[in-house]
DNA sequence: ATAGTGACTATAG
DNA sequence: GCTATAGCCACTA
């Protein structure tokens, strides 16, 4: 296991309940900005692998990146956890994006 | 080693 | 809102 993907899956996995964060806060905090895209990949490859909650991992426009029934799974789950989604499965980010710097 | 890929992001039109 | 480009980096073949 890579050191980086390892911080990645630390990361996700200590996202709150009732907060969602964006690939690339997660890549920041991990101490990558520019591994958003490892965030992604690392998320598909590695939630059922690991216990993360995939679901709390959004886009930086506060939209969910998958299509289909997944995308409504996800929208379904963040809904159960209390946070409310908009129409086009949207997300208020200023609401619900998760600050790991305060206690929240 | 090289090339292709992706649940991304930012910018441009 | 939309598509197109470019930059980004780990993983896979």
């Amino acid at each position: 296991m890579q050191e980086l993907s390892q911080r990645i899956i630390s990361v996700i996995s200590a996202i709150p309940i009732g907060k969602v964060a964006t690939y690339g806060q997660i890549a920041t905090l991990a101490g990558q900005p520019r591994a958003a895209r490892q965030v992604a990949r690392l998320l598909h490859s590695s939630s059922d692998k690991y216990d993360l909650p995939w679901h709390r991992v959004i886009n930086a426009q506060g939209h969910i990146s998958l299509s289909g029934t997944a995308g409504k799974k996800q929208a379904l789950k963040l809904r159960v956890e209390g946070i409310e989604i908009m129409a086009h499965n949207r997300i208020d980010l200023a609401v619900y994006q998760w600050k790991p710097s305060r206690d929240d």
